[in-house]
DNA sequence: GATTGAACATACAGACATGTTTGTATGGCG
DNA sequence: CGCCATACAAACATGTCTGTATGTTCAATC
């Protein structure tokens, strides 16, 4: 369970980057399964294969580790799933890139850390609370300038203020990725959510054959959106 | 201070039950807020006027009132939500209005207890999250049914596997009821999303005018039913 | 009106987790 | 080769929460 178990004997800066990203990889383990308040750091650290001594060494407390761990789930999501789907050139399709994109994202099991701490600490006054709420709120953001751009293009039809819309879109991609993670019908039921919600007809056809394509570049061959204005 | 403010001299059968309410709404706050870990059984002593012997004169122990909290909530959601949703003849229309109606339970706040204690305990072993479990796994059970039949009867257009289907329903409502309760379009956003998750079409005309009044059945009572005898 | 038991408050003990301190071994560098 | 900083372990100190035990007030029956 070492993180380095036969070579130990490296440069310091790489051993304390090896055993950094050994405990932030059990933490984020340990945060999505247990949720801040109930994870030990005694646990967290013997699943890294260390002691809390090391953690206490690496971060300053358990709101530093938790902090580290959220701003690293940040960096790989939008690595894997926002920057993707923002390469998109019409938002309705960034919108639903996104829903399918997560999905994919969730069939692992660190993707549940931000919807474990945001419950966690919802309607609280955490700093981790405050870092979870102000990524899943640059991210309503962005939603509700992707959803009105495509209200006023005419691909999306009207509906609620696209501020409460984006909110609900994304509030939709994250439970139904979570819930159906891992499941062979993930990202099709994504993409059926965030469809009901932006208020679209369904897609055209959804043959469940491509549906089971992982994280590389998910060609659009499938719901190739007809955005005549509708 | 006390529960009952000037009426303290009743008969003992009534003021048991009374301070049992009381603990219980003040427990079901306080573990929708903070979660099963972090509420302090003080606090919600004191918010209901009491102080933790009185709690542990009528609960066994912590999980013993969540445990309480949990059958409370399940018995008032059944109530105003699922059995009047229910009395609809229509498969679809009785997802609908679960939708529909579960937005409308969710302005309160103490909608938020079964999704707290849900992700909290979700992958462990513990008797509060297996009680959650299987009233949220039963409900996924009866909605799988209900699409099924949907689906044999041509009113829900083929799709997932009932059982995927209604996983991603029943969390997509949960998720939609909560991050949009309140809001103005809160219930036209919950019938927006279980639609796409369904498959269905979008409703006709969403003239937000009747939004607002969409069942006329749910006789949105803010006052909760004391029908819990102990 | 006194007694008995329930409703409730207060005090106490144990458990557990965090954070700190101290100690040890290993790597970097002159 | 020797000195020092760093990585890490292990014990310690502190605070908090649960659960229990004890005490006090109040209602119900004689």
């Amino acid at each position: 369970m070492a993180a380095v178990s036969d070579d130990a004997s490296r440069t310091q800066a790489s051993r304390r980057a090896s055993t950094r990203s050994a405990l932030l990889e059990a933490a984020a383990r340990g945060l999505s399964r247990y949720g801040y308040a109930n994870v030990a750091l005694e646990g967290v650290a013997a699943e890294a294969g260390y002691s809390r001594g090391a953690l206490y060494h690496l971060f300053a407390n358990k709101e530093d580790l938790a902090l580290a761990v959220v701003a690293w789930v940040d960096e790989t999501w939008t690595a894997e799933v926002g920057d993707p789907a923002a390469a998109r050139a019409e938002p309705v399709d960034v919108l639903l890139a996104l829903a399918r994109g997560h999905a994919v994202y969730c069939r692992r099991d660190v993707a549940r850390v931000m919807q474990t701490l945001r419950v966690e600490f919802l309607g609280q006054d955490h700093p981790v609370g405050r870092a979870v709420a102000k990524i899943i709120d640059g991210l309503v953001v962005d939603c509700a300038e992707l959803i009105a751009a495509g209200r006023s293009s005419g691909a999306i039809p009207p509906g609620p203020p696209p501020q409460e819309t984006a909110t609900a879109f994304v509030s939709v991609v994250e439970a139904v990725g979570i819930s159906v993670a891992g499941q062979s019908h993930d990202t099709e039921l994504a993409e059926r959510a965030v469809r009901g919600v932006l208020g679209l007809p369904p897609a055209p056809i959804s043959t469940d054959a491509q549906t089971r394509e992982p994280t590389g570049r998910q060609t659009n061959q499938k719901g190739r959106s007809r955005h005549e204005t509708a």
